[in-house]
DNA sequence: GAGTTTGAAACT
DNA sequence: CAGTTTCAAACTC
């Protein structure tokens, strides 16, 4: 009787009802997949950037907490279901697939992730050969992957093969799932998007993945998910970062990559670098063991809490050479890596802080706190540094003319080579004649000038001493309102000299790093992947302008918008303005390789967009006229100082500064206050307040 | 890859 | 400000 009337109310509509309620739900459609949010992971609590968290769907951990959850803590009735569920979604999965497969010479997305899933086949089977096969690679490996959520429906994995898994391939998985989702995310390819299930989908890894950064819970499962991120990594992106085209992608999916990173308290941090290095590194240099992962993020635990001096942890990372160090320039693009052992990338030895840009996973720190994780830190520092020398981070060098970049440009053919720059305080050299990249001078592709003090110079660039450049060549050279000496000390080249190497200054692999919103490379380690510039010297400016920079027409009404949108075609400052400067590079910047934006320091920006000449940003006595303004120095002397965060960094467009007009000039500097959110404004994908606050890395500092 | 050299940065 | 030390990059082998 009870069992009828339970079939009869089963079939009426109160019960669909109560059973839409239930936490257990009935396997059916695509929400189904909203139980992988049952399997484990609490919801995210703190991460609001659940885009950039799609990359974790491919983690081999998940398969090891999904499994573990179907056996050990699914109850019967769950267990069913659970089993349902499964073949549901191995039923639309496979459908997907199939789906996915009649587009595969239609769309490169489709592609991209129908290759993913081979790979991903190919993993699973090659760890997992008994896994479910049936009619296809892709399928097989979906169902498989599948199977491993449903427990009851593949075998199990036992651990030591998830480990094994997870270990060896956790990187090249995560990259190439995130190269798959950059390429599904950019192409937006409908046929693959399921937003309402993927979603889910990847609010359940995210949320592991917060397990997983804060540290306590490296171990943490994570619902598989595999099979179902062909989907989810695109959905899991908010619209806002689909729209945006390839660049703007390319950062969002960078800093994703930045934020997937596993084990990690602090993604970014060195330590957890040693965890996370990419598949590669992972199998070949990165000599962590599970336990190994966990005692790096016990480390940086007890760290943060005071229990374990800066020493300790620097002794950790060094004991721990996770990677080799690499050339400062290691890649065809000029992308720089530091190498930092004993400053924590704190100083200005570190190029990454000199440049006012964190540090990336690609750098070979140890002990780093140049991390977004240490966004307090790294500006107390910089504060610091400044206070000591409000131009520490001006930019070195300086280019000595005001004209455009464009027409300072010598025609050469088709080559045109910019006018000669220096460097502010000139170089000290002893025993390299200037002739080696110890010199900052040659290293910047400058000439020596009279404000070197080396000796035996012989710069190719232009010898302290020598003729003008400019004056020889008849260029247009000094800006009468450029600073102090320089214009005595106009760059002295002989033409053949100099021609040459201002050509050779043009080759793009020689430009000096300049343009930090060139994003070069990200914390993951993919030279592909663009990251910041940490461009120290102001030479070329324009060689290195992001493409994607070069379309925009500007207004000066809306610079910050257009710097955020484009670059300055070919324009560059002056002069530095460090406020400007910082300004600028701050919107260049694409999150990936975060920049710490001093503008940031205090929660708004001051965007110093100077109308006058840019030169008039330096007085007689090098100092940035920014500097001597009382009404900026009241409130913001170091900050504004500190806001030039890289040296290397150029200053608006100087066309458009005279679009402005002449009233604007020398005295008509704008001062374009701008509300930017504090540090990691600019990278969306970072929860900074996750990470900041953390003491000083080290009082010495 | 390890060790050396170099000069800037930091310190005194 | 000058001298010294420290540091990391550049360089050499």
């Amino acid at each position: 009787m009870l069992l009828f009337l339970f079939c009869v109310f089963q079939d009426s509509p109160i019960f669909n009802y109560i059973n839409n309620l239930s936490p257990i739900k009935p396997v059916k459609g695509p929400s189904e997949i909203q139980v992988f949010p049952v399997l484990n992971s609490p919801p995210p609590s703190k991460r609001s950037h659940t885009h950039q968290q799609p990359i974790h769907l491919k983690s081999p951990d998940c398969h090891n907490i999904s499994f573990q959850e179907d056996n050990n803590t699914a109850g019967p009735s769950l267990e069913k279901s659970s089993l349902k569920s499964s073949e549901n979604i191995l039923t639309k999965m496979t459908d997907a697939v199939n789906q996915m497969e009649t587009f595969d010479n239609e769309d490169d997305n489709v592609l991209a992730s129908s290759t993913h899933v081979e790979k991903v086949q190919e993993e699973h089977e090659l760890s997992h050969p008994k896994s479910v096969d049936n009619d296809g690679k892709s399928r097989s490996c979906l169902q498989s992957n599948i199977c491993v959520n449903g427990a009851s429906v593949d075998q199990p994995y036992d651990q030591p093969l998830v480990a094994q898994v997870g270990k060896s391939q956790l990187g090249k998985r995560r990259r190439l799932q995130f190269e798959v989702a950059q390429d599904s995310i950019v192409e937006s390819d409908p046929h693959v998007q399921n937003s309402s299930n993927t979603a889910a989908i990847s609010e359940v890894v995210e949320s592991s993945v917060l397990q997983t950064t804060r540290g306590s819970t490296v171990n943490v499962s994570k619902p598989s998910g595999i099979g179902l991120h062909l989907n989810s990594i695109v959905n899991a992106m908010p619209l806002r970062y689909l729209s945006g085209g390839r660049k703007k992608l390319t950062s969002v999916s960078s800093q994703t990559q930045d934020n997937m990173q596993l084990p990690s308290i602090s993604p970014n941090s060195n330590l957890v670098e040693n965890v996370s290095a990419t598949s590669e590194e992972y199998a070949h240099h990165t000599p962590y063991s599970n336990s190994e992962s966990m005692k790096i993020v016990e480390y940086r635990e007890q760290f943060d809490q005071g229990s374990l001096n800066s020493a300790q942890v620097e002794a950790y990372g060094r004991s721990n050479p996770k990677k080799k160090r690499k050339k400062t320039e290691s890649s065809g693009d000029g992308c720089k890596f530091c190498n930092c052992k004993k400053t924590k990338c704190l100083k200005l030895y570190c190029d990454c802080f000199a440049a006012g840009i964190y540090c990336a996973d690609s750098c070979s720190c140890q002990g780093c706190f140049n991390k977004p994780e240490y966004e307090n830190t790294v500006l107390e520092t910089r504060q610091q540094i400044e206070s000591r020398d409000p131009l520490a981070f001006a930019p070195k060098i300086v280019p000595h003319s005001t004209k455009s970049p464009r027409s300072q440009m010598l025609d050469d053919g088709d080559q045109v080579t910019p006018l000669a720059a220096r460097h502010k305080r000139g170089c000290n050299c002893k025993k390299s004649m200037c002739m080696k990249k110890y010199c900052e001078c040659y290293q910047a592709n400058v000439g020596c000038s009279e404000g070197c003090r080396c000796e035996g110079c012989q710069n190719t660039f232009g010898i302290k001493g020598a003729p003008s450049m400019a004056k020889e060549t008849g260029m247009e050279s000094v800006n009468e309102n450029v600073s102090d000496s320089f214009d005595e000390k106009n760059l002295k080249v002989g033409p053949n000299r100099a021609r040459s190497s201002l050509l050779e200054l043009h080759k793009p692999h020689n430009l000096s790093p300049q343009t930090p919103s060139f994003q070069c490379s990200t914390h993951g380690n993919d030279a592909s992947e663009a990251r910041v510039y940490p461009g120290r010297y102001v030479t070329s400016p324009e060689s290195e302008c992001p493409p994607y920079m070069t379309t925009t027409p500007k207004s000066p009404n809306n610079s910050v918008k257009m710097d955020q949108e484009s670059y300055p075609d070919g324009e560059f400052m002056d002069e530095f303005s460090p406020g400007d400067w910082s300004t600028s590079r701050a919107q260049y910047l694409p999150p990936t390789r975060m920049r710490f934006s001093p503008l940031g320091f205090h929660g708004s920006s001051v965007t110093l967009f100077s109308g006058a000449k840019p030169s008039c940003n330096i007085s007689d006595d090098d100092t940035p006229t920014i500097l001597k303004d009382s009404a900026i120095q009241q409130h913001n002397k170091v900050k504004v100082a500190s806001s030039s965060p890289n040296k290397k960094r150029v200053s608006p467009p100087r066309i458009r500064l005279h679009e402005l007009g002449s009233s604007t000039l020398k005295s008509g500097r704008k001062f374009i206050l701008k509300a930017v959110s504090s540090f990691p404004p600019l990278t969306p994908c970072i929860d900074s307040k996750q990470t900041s606050n953390h003491p000083p890395p080290d009082d010495t500092l």
